[in-house]
DNA sequence: AATATTATACTCAGTCCTGACTATTTGTCA
DNA sequence: TGACAAATAGTCAGGACTGAGTATAATATT
């Protein structure tokens, strides 16, 4: 997912460096992945090298230097590849929280159960949270954008959704 | 999560191999998590070297030694840490195919929805794939096993649903 | 009885990821 | 204007993960 985020974001807004392609990330897609920094320059200094990026130091008035990242044919055809692949993907969850059940042995039923109240209850306020954002990014987003946005947090809202309910059925699996 | 399915194995059916772990989590585990088998052989070496497991390397009658772990005291106690820091894990989702839909720009919208189409037509097969495990599981586990089994596959099947209804959903958005 | 296939058991090199760190520049508030 | 915080820009060492490979034993097939 990384250089398929590196690169959409030096083809539609153009020659970047690494700070402010993190800087994107992490304004305006927080909520859809968790890339960190060192991870970036990663792969940037990897695509450079490979020939899906154009490299360019620069050196400002002041001294230290920035190096400024361009996209190269081999990365817009790198860039559509990778898209056509997540067409193929499938869906294949795996959640941590599973190892408290599959090791339910460790626990008593109380602790299950007060886990998953305790879970529960963080869980409402994660899905404001998440509305907030998607309000505070349609303000923020030309017109023929909105259906997209919307389609994004709709993907998050129904599995915020769909984790609530377990913890709540998973209480009452436990009760009886 | 890879120590702690290893520590929580070898804690429950004792010392065992690497091999026999990984068989383990091949065939009661394939649905919850996707940990292979050098990963395994890794985490092994290192929980060895930090006196979390003990090694006995085994030479029978034929010839190719095997290494047998098993858990110290200090493997338990880290077992038992593992577990309680999942207690207070947060439920932070990521979601390959959003990128889909962050770089909708290089699609055509029906190429949108010929994708949502085809994905939601994948997901009906594999919740009856994950429904027929469930009872192939129940068929296999002690009586006071069955309640904790229910609760892993309800977990998964609530979010294969809510997947498949954003696929739906996604669909009438474009649509409008 | 010879051969093929599957199961068992493990290793290695290469890739990816990130916490912790360095260093400069730009506010900003007293 | 001096000093402290925040933003900018990046590096590095170390840990985690796994595809591809090695090698033997057991079982099936012909």
């Amino acid at each position: 997912m990384v250089p398929l985020y590196i690169l959409g974001l030096l083809k539609r807004y153009g020659p970047q460096h690494g700070y402010r392609i993190k800087k994107t990330i992490a304004d305006m897609l927080s909520d859809f992945t968790h890339i960190k920094l060192p991870t970036i320059y990663y792969h940037l200094s990897k695509m450079a090298a490979d020939g899906l990026l154009s490299a360019i130091s620069e050196k400002p008035g002041a001294r230290p230097e920035k190096t400024v990242y361009s996209l190269t044919d081999k990365g817009a055809a790198a860039c559509r590849r990778l898209l056509s692949e997540l067409l193929a993907a499938e869906y294949r969850p795996a959640f941590d929280n599973d190892a408290i059940f599959y090791f339910a042995e460790h626990f008593r039923p109380a602790e299950l159960a007060a886990y998953l109240q305790s879970y529960a209850g963080k869980l409402g306020p994660m899905l404001d949270i998440i509305n907030a954002h998607r309000e505070e990014t349609l303000r923020h987003v030309p017109d023929d954008a909105k259906p997209m946005v919307h389609i994004l947090f709709r993907h998050h809202e129904l599995h915020f959704q769909a984790e609530l309910a377990w913890a709540r059925d998973a209480l009452r699996m436990l009760q009886k």
